[in-house]
Order: structure tokens, then C-alpha cells, then sequence
DNA sequence: TAGAATATCTACTCATGAGTATGATCGAGG
DNA sequence: CCTCGATCATACTCATGAGTAGATATTCTA
């Protein structure tokens, strides 16, 4: 992507002799290609969908407009392609788990994890946040056909789970729901934010969904004031 | 609001006779000034902030554009009036329950109940997604201090609940964080699935975040394949 | 009932940004 | 060295939408 100006180009170009020439223009295609893409993630993630124009992203590149429309068809699949890249490794953490022989709540555990480091990439802001009114009537359901097989899968991990006993008996959608919604938003504050790391969060977030607001230890509350028992603070 | 032509204007026009001619005239303003207000968060609420023109504000009304501009600023102003009929509700449930005799739990409960309503509610979508990059630097702070005055105010009582001992020790922020995540994300999904009403998917909520997932009755695991050591998942 | 507010409309300006037509440039093969 | 295809830039078109200028209508007040 490295415009000829600039000699260096030391990135995406060959160094490494294309073991085929067909094959090596073809690959350089594509890693120029992924490069738009991530471009774009960034700035989408930075200033937002609407805010962006092809000529930012070309800017970032340093090449201009129409070089960007060379490798993509428009500003509609390049946030598809984003929403891909963000969603595609949640998809993998399913695939990575369903044969596990583990207890159905730890493999919950893993594919939220998973999850949350997916969010808190640098696709997660795009992934999170493509809209169905941004989008043509095509891509729109074939973003919601995506993200609702990530929903079901939750429901079934966590159905499964009521059932070999690893999760408390609740309501599989509504349960999921809220999963995915607190590690959505982590989309949200991560770039103000970014004391943790995604992995870090998304342990954090587990270990609340996990452990539940109430206490579990048997010793329940005295009301309000005295017995102010127990840890302090993390702020 | 009500154009001339229809006849009607049966609404906030009179009809009981204003007992102050000053305030008579104050005060139907202010009641279209709302309904401006409403009117766009139902707007925004389907198409989304950058999808919709004022042009669609006014013809939802029945008016024109300069009609809207009479009673609003600008775009910018009016997506931020939405966030604040938003909020308002929030913030005056932590006002009505910070004098509660009741553990910290069950208050913050009550705010998180309030608060899952308030993003189901006309203008959730707009409180929940007014984004700082579509505003001014200062409306951007203001909006930022609200959101960080109910973020705090969910950390605060989390500390409390832990110190009274309602609350399971736990990290306050990354709690806070994944609590309003999820009754955030609410607003993503509620339009599509009105199956509950918002009161009840607060209490839903609720319901998940008391409890956790992993069971509380002593019975565990009868694990997948029997007693598989509970390992985490590589990755 | 004249005139002053108040409320609304018609008809613009102006900037921005998506997308394109067309031509230049570069590298590789003949 | 010449041509061809791949790559990229210049310089546009065109639609949309925010915001405004300047009537016009309506209602209240004096």
C-alpha cells in the first residue's frame, strides 16, 4: 500500500521471494487488501462509521480515494469486512470447544473469554457496532444471520450447563442476553480505558458472571449499618 | 405542533383556557418542544442518529424543517436533549434510594431495575448511544460527567454492598462495568424483541447478575466425561 | 382593528462525502 | 525497447442534508 514515492515499502513486499509469480502478485493483493481493512477499523473505531470518509482511511494509508475502491467495492463492505474480522475469531472459539470434554459452564467460561478479547480488538468496535440501518437489506441479514448463531450458541452452552448441573437453573435467553451485552460494551470503554488488557477483562468479566452478586458464603447480610466485615475496596 | 391545515390541533392547543396569558403561551411551547424531542428519539430509535434527517424529524410531525429549528437548536442539541430524557430517570432513582434503610445490595438493585426501564425505554437508544465523537468537545464532557456520575454511583454502591456484606467481594469498577454493559445493550436488541416488557427484563437481570452462574446448592458437577480435571481451556 | 409577538412556510446556500471517468506510471514478458 | 496489464492519481459528478434568509400566517394585546 505504500505509495511508490515512498521507497521503502518495506512491509507488505515480497523480501521474501514469491515462490510462484501468479501466486505472489495475488497474495500482494490480498495483504494490501487486509491492510484497507484494518485501516478502517481503526478509524471507524476512532471517529466512528458515519464520521469516517474514504478519504480518511485513504489518508491513513497515504494513497487516495480511488486506490481504497480498488480493493474494496464501498464503504459498506469494508464494514462488513471489519464486522468479519471481529467475529470470526468468536466463531473459532465455538468451533475450539465443542468437543472438549468439559463440564458446559467452562466451556461457557472459554468462549466468553474468547469473546471479550474479540471485542476489545481493534475489530471489536466494528463487529459491535455494525448496524442494520447502515447497511443494504443483503448484509443486514447476513450480519444478524452471524451474530444470531453466536447468540444461539450461548443459549445452548448454557442450556447444556443447566442440564449437566455446571450452571444454575436460569433462563437461557435472557441469561445470554446478558452476557453478551456486558461484553459488548466493553467495546465502549476500551479505548478510553485501556488499563487491562482484553484478556485481563474478559477473565474479570467471567470471574463476575460467574460468582454473582450475592454471597456466598453463608453468613448473610445485617442490614445496613453495623458489621462492616470483610475486604476493602479496589477502586 | 399541529399544522394549520388540520383543523384539529385538538392536542396542546388550549382547549382548557390558560390561566395566565404569559405562561399559557410558555407553557405550549414547552409541551412541542417535547414533542419535537420525541419525536426524534423515535427517529433516531429506528434509523439511527446520522440516518436521519431533520427533514424526517419535521415530516414526522407534520412541519418543516425551519419548524423544528424554532424549538431546537441543532441536530447536535436535540440528540442531546434525548440523552438527558434519558438519563433524568436514572439519576433520580439513585436519589431516591440513597436514604433507604436497606442493604446496599437490594439498592443498587433497585437502580439497576430503574435503569434496565430507562433503556427500554423511547429514548434508551439515544441516552445509550449518544457518542461523543458525533458532539461537540463540550457537550462531549457533559455527557461524559453524566455517564461517570451513574458509573460511580454503581461503584459506590457495590463497595458499599461488599462492606455491609450484601455484596460478594468483588472488583468494583469491572463489576460496575459489566452490569451497565448489559442493561446497556439492552437498547440493541429490545427493539426487535418487545416480548418483555422493560421491567421485566431488568428484573430478569437482576435475577442473573444475584445469582451467578455456578449452581449454589452443594450438588456439583457430575461433569461431562466423569471427573475430568476442571483445567482452563488453552487457546 | 392596528400592530406586535409568535409560529410556520418557501426557497434557498453551502459543505461534505460517496462514488467514477479517465489518464498516468510501473513492472514484467516478449 | 515496446506493449500490456496491474496499480494508483487527478479531477470530476452528484446527491444529501444541515442550517438560514426572508416571507407569511396566526394570535394576542392594546
Amino acid at each position: 500500500m505504500n505509495s511508490r514515492r515512498s521507497s521503502s515499502s518495506a512491509a507488505g513486499r515480497s523480501s521474501a521471494a514469491p515462490p510462484s509469480p501468479w501466486r505472489g502478485r495475488r497474495r500482494d493483493r490480498e495483504v494490501k487488501r487486509e491492510a484497507v481493512i484494518r485501516a478502517a477499523a481503526r478509524a471507524f473505531n476512532r471517529k466512528g462509521y458515519h464520521n469516517t470518509s474514504l478519504d480518511d482511511i485513504a489518508a491513513a494509508l497515504e494513497v487516495t480515494k480511488p486506490t481504497v475502491y480498488y480493493y474494496v467495492a464501498n464503504k459498506e463492505h469494508l464494514l462488513f469486512q471489519c464486522f468479519r474480522a471481529g467475529v470470526e475469531p468468536i466463531r473459532a472459539a465455538f468451533r475450539a470447544v465443542q468437543d472438549l470434554e468439559l463440564p458446559a459452564r467452562e466451556r461457557l467460561n472459554a468462549v466468553l473469554r474468547h469473546y471479550g478479547e474479540a471485542v476489545a480488538s481493534e475489530f471489536g468496535w466494528c463487529m459491535v457496532r455494525a448496524e442494520d440501518q447502515d447497511l443494504s437489506p443483503a448484509m443486514s441479514r447476513h450480519i444478524k444471520a452471524l451474530k444470531s448463531e453466536i447468540d444461539q450458541g450461548i443459549r445452548r452452552l448454557i442450556r447444556e450447563g443447566v442440564q449437566d448441573g455446571s450452571i444454575e437453573p436460569c433462563d437461557a435467553k435472557m441469561t445470554a442476553f446478558a452476557l453478551a451485552g456486558a461484553l459488548n460494551w466493553i467495546a465502549h470503554w476500551y479505548r478510553e480505558d485501556q488499563s487491562l488488557t482484553g484478556a485481563e477483562i474478559a477473565a474479570a468479566f467471567v470471574t463476575v458472571f460467574e460468582r454473582g452478586l450475592r454471597p456466598r458464603s453463608a453468613s448473610q447480610v445485617a442490614t445496613r449499618a453495623p458489621l462492616k466485615r470483610r475486604e476493602r475496596i479496589a477502586r
